[in-house]
Formats: structure tokens, C-alpha cells, sequence
DNA sequence: CTATTTCCTAGTAAGTTGGTATGAAATATA
DNA sequence: TATATTTCATACCAACTTACTAGGAAATAG
């Protein structure tokens, strides 16, 4: 089966939130997990990944967040599986414990090679910058929409309604 | 992740033993589990939800065994995938339950489904047949050689060796 | 009647996914 | 220097999925 986890999910979304930006100052993740709906907790598990991968690059204290440590236009979708998930693709047959992996010939084999090449010809192809300008809108800001935040981004913390 | 079930992967190799046959008699999966070295249990599973799909018939007793209910020529991968995994595709963003998916227009969204429609478009593309005429030898008989197994289809129970 | 083979319903151990919890380390600001 | 803020690091956990196994009922050829 091929499951798009909410690790890459929500990674991907992330993403495009610093590529929203002047890709100068950096986002904090809980104005993004605010934004997204998402956890902050889940978001700072999913951005370690990123950082050990070095696809972004944060700073401590206040004033801090994370920045793009790599140029969007060459951040493919497959650099951002790998980081996230590991493998992007796995069969049996491909392992080194696998019993028929030195079957030379085998067209089921092939077939299995071919999936996967298709497969990582897509997600190589696309980049982040491809995704971001496919719609003037930013992406992030549809989504607060969608949730019936107001934009504002600096805000006061939304009141001391507690 | 994409990973190739061992679900799939057993069960396309053995749906290629069925189709090596004449499409009349049928083959037992005490054969098959023995000349490809898989799980007979395993294999009865898997061809449960071959026989519920309609992808095989099988008929009880001696002499019996399961054969093709289907057309190599249009019997997909895709329907091998849909038979023995359930759904080939999933990502949150598409489900009922997600938060999410009531935003129209989303580059993000729009790339799952991308990819959805191309891991689709490969997966149906492919039938059994087409992956059997791939090579000239029988594909069963290829693993058999690789195991060092002697081509002894109704041989006699391998001897009383225990 | 008996041996053989599929059919059917369960169950289970290991691995993956989708998160939480707790606290240490760094840093801007006062 | 003290403090609030933010990332960094490690560890943990519940739910789900995967890869099987167990035990027997039902059909059928000889
Ligand atoms: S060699 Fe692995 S399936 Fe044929
Ligand atoms: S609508 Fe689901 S990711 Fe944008």
C-alpha cells in the first residue's frame, strides 16, 4: 500500500509556510502549528527529522524559528520523503534477506523496479518552488482560511480568554 | 512509503503458476508453496481474497485445485493490489474524517492526487499477461532453479526422508 | 468410506504510525 | 545577570498494520 503519512503531510505543509516567507527571518513553529491546526509537538518531532537532514536550519530563544537551509527550487518531494519516512519504496524481493533476490532474470523482479522508478521519477520531479507558485495564494493562508482564522500573524496571542 | 505487500507479492507470483498452466486444470497450493518455497498457509489465505475478488475459482477434493477466473489480458496489477491490500492509495488530506478536506483549491491536495493517478495509471497498465510473456521461460520454473529444486511437478513427495 | 483439497474463522507476534512527555541547551531582551 | 522564549534531544506510548499460524468444516474423486 502506498500511505502519504501525516509526518510528510504536515512536513510538506510546514514547508511551504517558510517558503512563504522572505526565507531571511525565521517562522516560529508555534505560529505555524497555530495556522495549520497541527500539534506543536508533532511539528517539532517532524522538524528534527528536517534539521538531522539538513532542509532547514533553526535558531534557539526568541526571536528564533527555522529558515530553509536548502533553495526550494532543488528541495524535491523525494528529499522530503526520505527525510521523513526513510525508504520511499520497499519489496521483499529487493532485500538482502530476501530468499530470491539473486534470481538474475525475473520479470516480476523488473516489474517491481519499474514501480519504484516511476514512482521516484514523480517525486523527484517536484519541488517545493513548483508546488508554492501553483496558486498565488499562499498556501498557508488558504489553509487558516479554510479553518476561519483571521490572518493575523503577530498577534497578541489571542486574548486571555482563559 | 510504498511498500509491495508480501500479500502482493506472493500472490502475483502465483497467479503466474496458475497462468503458466492450460487454464483448465487445476493447480493445487501445495505445489505452488512448495516449488516457489512459500508459506502453504500463507498462500491458502492470500487466495481467499483472490477467490472473494473473483480473480481465481477453486474447486475442492483430489484433483482439484484453483484455476484463472479472469483474463490474464485484463487482469491488471491494479486488481491484484485492490484484492489483496484494499485501497492502493491513502492520504489523510482525502479522507472523510480529515480536517482538511473541504478546501477547494490546494496545490498540495492537488499533488496527492497527481500521484495517486500515476502510481494508478502504472498499476493498471500492467496485466498478468504482459508480465508472463516477458520472458520466454515459465517464471515459476525460473524460481524453482534458483532454489536448486528439480522440476518434479507430480513428484513423489520428496521421499519418506523423516 | 477415505484421502485430499479448498473454505472459513480466529488469533497472534512484530513492526509501523501518529503522536506525547520531559527536560536540557541556546539566545534575545531587560 | 535574570528571564522568557524557542529549538534540541531522548524516550515513551497506544492504535493500527503486516505477516503470518491454528484448527477445523465442507466438498469431492476414487
Ligand atoms: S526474483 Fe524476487 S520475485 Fe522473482
Ligand atoms: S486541503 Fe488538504 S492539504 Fe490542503
Amino acid at each position: 500500500m502506498f500511505n502519504v503519512s501525516t509526518r510528510v503531510q504536515y512536513g510538506f505543509l510546514a514547508l511551504l509556510a517558510l517558503a512563504d516567507g522572505d526565507g531571511k527571518t525565521p517562522v516560529r513553529l508555534g505560529s505555524i502549528a497555530r495556522d495549520l491546526h497541527l500539534s506543536f509537538k508533532y511539528l517539532e518531532n517532524i522538524f528534527q527529522s528536517l534539521v538531522k537532514a539538513r532542509i532547514v536550519r533553526g535558531t534557539r530563544g526568541p526571536e528564533g524559528g527555522y529558515v530553509l537551509e536548502r533553495d526550494p527550487r532543488s528541495l524535491s518531494l523525494y528529499d522530503i520523503f526520505r527525510a521523513l519516512e526513510g525508504p520511499v519504496f520497499t519489496v521483499e524481493c529487493f532485500d538482502e534477506e530476501s530468499a530470491c533476490r539473486h534470481l538474475a532474470l525475473c520479470p516480476v523482479r523488473d516489474l517491481w523496479g519499474e514501480l519504484r522508478g516511476s514512482l521516484e521519477k514523480f517525486l523527484k520531479r517536484r519541488t517545493l518552488a513548483d508546488i508554492k507558485s501553483k496558486y498565488k495564494k499562499p498556501v498557508v493562508l488558504a489553509h487558516m482560511e479554510m479553518f476561519g482564522v483571521a490572518g493575523e500573524e503577530t498577534g497578541k496571542k489571542e486574548s486571555a480568554s482563559i
